[in-house]
DNA sequence: CATGAATGAGTGTTCATTCAT
DNA sequence: GATGAATGAACACTCATTCAT
């Protein structure tokens, strides 16, 4: 550990910073409304340094959320949400717990690259079908085991998995794009709401009388 | 005022194509990805007309949402909705289904104008205040008084308003966009859909025991 | 006639401009040591301009070329060629003297042209394939046609055609080039010069000893 | 002087590559037209090795071609060329055949030299001196005596010698470009093609008449 | 009313070159 | 001796916008 660093990941000092700085102006700006000369003045790097690393500016929004995405959504999304998928909750209510604390907490230390992804997904095709391959898809099919799994022990209303998947997908997306991108400062109880959230979640889908 | 009618809306034949070729342009590409001079191309129209009527690329951008927000999400919206916001509505449920099938309704006229304020929202301050006083916050007084109508009717359930409407918007928003933008083509059954989103809010908010 | 020009071949003032200035540039520096900024400069528009004429620096190059290639070496070739191809001229001699003053003064009306086009023409193929249909071949044909008349009459050996050519294009090349671009300022006797290169080529290929 | 000899001329393997890749790549695309990049690509070195031996691409240029002008066109050329330039050759007729195999195996040999030359000579006013002072000039010293003697025996006319010279290349030189570059495919006689050159060069230049 | 022509200020990208290691 | 990393300056090209006509 002399003087070259050169540490942790074969990462530059200037490709973090780069990487760092982009996520920073595409989250504020959006990606066409950044200009590469704004991402270099931010990382502290000449130009033609971003585009050593990255051959163009898609590349680099591409090697930010990639990375993003297989790491944090990936890989480590099935390492969070894996324990989810265990048998081990007992109760359909314990499940939406874990899930929506887990998901909250995702975006809440990755509020940018959400940002980024929710933006730039609507317009970009390859980067849509890419998500969609390697990200939606092995959560959606997880996603409806589980739900089968709790319809089977008659937990839950016995409708289409997708159907009950996008019932609680949509309300949590509700609850955390509005309490970290909406009112991010206002005060919230948030042991209440999210009790509330649930509550709501997990009567909606309480297997009741048939529908 | 010798020939030219300008009859219907104080608009020229000319406006009405740059408006429209805006809206799609937008819509497809994004208002930072869309060129004044595709906008030009589509509508048939020489660059510097369109800045004959817009001053600037902006105020396109607001020429094209300003009115649909006037015209289609306010006074349209309010003529719309306002029999929903009547005691007519005997039962909640009742009141969940007219408000879907009108949501519904309108983000499938008008899908462009949907998309590009969702796309362009997060980026403009300016738009997202103009909206946010202009179309949020009434809808959200009235939507509010209407929810504590239904709890003091003892129908839903005694949750701080606000959350209340969250959960309907939310799932009916995860509902919508899943319909109109994401599986326009998959193959529906929407009653049963539609009967089965509505039943999920009805019960999510069913006043039971206490949460 | 008041006062929008627009002369003489739907050309703008500008775009004419720009032409000149480009001729003059990439003969001077050539193509790939020329930038758009300078051609811009010395055409006193902006750069912007350049591109509204000309989608790419390439097609300035083409543009150039192009019309130069099509005007004065096609048909303007052909107008002031053809008459040497007329069975006018009664002698082999008459015919070398008339050839070689024609090209003479054509490389001294478009020095530029010439040397632009002797540049780019190596590193350039689809150039290359461009001048060898639309001008080379067909001067060839009528050059080959020519050589065979003479031939019949005897006034010159009977050589292949093409090599017979080229021994004549090479030496009034070798000329032309020295005279017009190597030694421009040299203390020339024109007339005593061009007289021997015509007795150099006109002995050189009469009709003596078989070969 | 531990392990590295530095044997035969001074050049290390690095260099010697360098050198190579540069003719090869300049030769394809033009000095202007290689980005140094490319150069150490081919020559499998980083791009800073390069310019710890050639300062600066123009450098490289002149290194690349510099030392082939002197070892190739310089002492080779003379050595190659003095035998010419002796009083062996009895005839006029016998020096043309000589030269003209000569030149032509030293284009054959190094076609791409040849190719770099002749494109960046116009534009480059240092090199075009330098080799006029270092190659042009001694050639045409040497060629300008022997065409005096051979005029002085009567076995050539007694035109000006720089205009006979110029004959004799321009004629050789259409020959060997056209051999070389423009149709190194075609099926060729070359024998009778190279007796007939001869011949159009001996004859065009024997002492007849007058001219 | 509508436009063709023109542009200044940027855009993303490439280049030859430097230097600490 | 050789290089990976970094860069300033320039590059071809695009943009929203203006204005005489």
């Amino acid at each position: 550990m002399s003087r070259r660093p050169r540490s942790s990941d074969t990462l530059t000092e200037a490709q973090k910073k780069i990487v760092e700085a982009a996520v920073a102006a595409f989250a504020e700006q959006g990606f066409h409304g950044t200009a590469t000369r704004d991402i270099a003045r931010r990382a502290g790097v000449a130009e033609a340094t971003i585009f050593k690393y990255f051959p163009s500016k898609r590349d680099l929004l591409l090697g930010v959320l990639g990375p993003a995405i297989e790491h944090l959504v990936g890989p480590a999304m099935a390492r969070s949400m894996d324990p989810l998928f265990d048998a081990s909750y007992p109760t359909f209510e314990a499940f939406l717990r874990a899930l929506l604390a887990e998901r909250t907490a995702f975006v809440r230390a990755h509020p940018q690259l959400a940002r980024i992804l929710a933006q730039e997904l609507p317009f970009d095709a390859e980067l849509r079908i890419g998500i969609a391959s390697r990200v939606y898809a092995p959560i959606l099919a997880k996603g409806i085991a589980l739900i089968e799994r709790f319809q089977r022990e008659g937990q839950i209303v016995p409708w289409p998995p997708p159907l009950v998947l996008r019932c609680i997908v949509s309300t949590f997306a509700g609850y955390i794009l509005h309490r970290v991108f909406i009112a991010p400062d206002a005060a919230w109880d948030d042991e209440a709401e999210i009790e509330r959230v649930i509550a709501f979640v997990s009567r909606g889908l309480s297997p009741g009388q048939p529908a």
